[in-house]
DNA sequence: ACATTGACCGGTT
DNA sequence: AAACCGGCCAATG
């Protein structure tokens, strides 16, 4: 069986940065999610990579809670030490290693909720 | 046409 | 927990 390589053309791409934002915007306050989580409901698994590049380039990211997002672990991400401070703000208590408790606060969308394929 | 670099991930010491 | 390792993939040099 061929093993193809799962590149995103540019209509793809464009519209993979659309979802990424529209579900970052979509975490609730006192809540997290990951890269990875959000790679996979935008639709391309692999690429939880480039969620992150379009957290740390794209001008709309600042205007939207982005804090809210890290890593599997429960790690912030590296170089914004404020992302701590502004998620213990809303409530979040880390743990003595540092990192987010991820069962307590890791948070989901609905997916039998009709607007989840509404979120271009 | 390579090589390296990340706001990543999973598994193995 | 921490340090590797290999895989991943768009962007960058």
């Amino acid at each position: 069986m061929i093993d193809y390589p799962d590149r995103m053309s540019q209509e793809q791409a464009r519209r993979f940065g659309e979802d990424v934002l529209s579900i970052v915007a979509q975490i609730p306050r006192g809540r997290v999610t990951t890269y990875g989580h959000i790679a996979a409901w935008a639709g391309w698994p692999s690429h939880s990579r480039m969620v992150g590049r379009t957290l740390r380039y794209s001008p709309k990211a600042a205007e939207l809670p982005c804090h809210r997002v890290v890593n599997k672990e429960g790690r912030t991400a590296p170089g914004w030490a404020m992302q701590r401070n502004m998620l213990e703000d809303e409530g979040i208590r880390f743990k003595a290693n540092g990192h987010v408790d991820m069962v307590k606060y890791l948070w989901e969308p609905e997916l039998n909720d009709d607007d989840f394929w509404n979120i271009t």
